[in-house]
DNA sequence: CCTTGTCTTGTACCTAAGTACAGGGGTTAA
DNA sequence: TTAACCCCTGTACTTAGGTACAAGACAAGG
């Protein structure tokens, strides 16, 4: 199975036809081959390709970050450092979502110990109301 | 300082006049009184309903979210375990995506030191085209 | 009287990442 | 031959949460 059409390249990676036609478009997948009736033809480099992309999406990245990546890839000098430099920031991205989550976490927690559910106004809302709050 | 413009209620809550313009016409606040010149007139309800918006927002929750809150909030019968329920709901869900975070973090960790600047082929982009990754 | 500043309404635009058609054509099987 | 599938292009629509004008009214100060 070297050669697929559009939906069976989506299929092997886990993408809808339309998704890879939206890539294309975006400049995140080549211009593949096209045959006589004009189909695209992929091989396994675009299955490669593709599943790159699924998988910095999974990740984080956005299809824009997607697109550096992959402009780093094709200038080919020296990419290795500069990959792995995205990787750095994306993780520490990463790193602040999580504890700003932790934050809200903790401040749900609270919420939701601060409430009676037998009181006539609700605690819940009244915190909420206030400017100190967050 | 009972009654304010738009501009003043937008500093006082720190939100902009043209969000909170916004809110009124998707229903989230209230339609004012308007003045003789047609201004909007906001009195320290206003600030309380703005702020609770606010502080909702940054608790994660959406903006139809915080709408069916209000309407909780206004429908005045046993309001108060279902804000409580919304808040438990919001607070799993924000655990879900720490632990999803958390996972993507140290997915990054892994290829962060995978990564030997030396390669040639980049170790990071040869994981991330596999197609058993994640 | 003119400028400045605030407000009004209404409409259009923005980003991200797709999704949904409309309108058309080639291939295959009953 | 005709239906069932698959593909093509191109355009429009979607959601969320705003942001940016345009065009106009009104008051206050110099």
């Amino acid at each position: 199975m070297k050669n697929m059409t559009i939906s069976e390249l989506g299929k092997k990676v886990g993408i809808g036809r339309e998704t890879i036609r939206f890539y294309e478009r975006k400049g995140i997948l080549p211009m593949p081959q096209k045959d006589t009736r004009g189909y695209r033809v992929y091989s396994g480099e675009d299955v490669k390709r593709l599943q790159f992309v699924r998988s910095s999406k999974l990740l984080g990245f956005s299809l824009n970050e997607i697109s550096s990546l992959i402009s780093l890839q094709e200038s080919s000098e020296s990419i290795c450092a500069d990959v792995k430099q995205t990787v750095v920031e994306k993780l520490k991205l990463v790193k602040q979502k999580i504890s700003q989550l932790k934050k809200i976490e903790r401040a749900l927690k609270s919420l939701k110990y601060s409430c009676n559910t037998q009181d006539k106004q609700c605690a819940i809302i009244k915190t909420l109301e206030d400017e100190k709050f967050f």
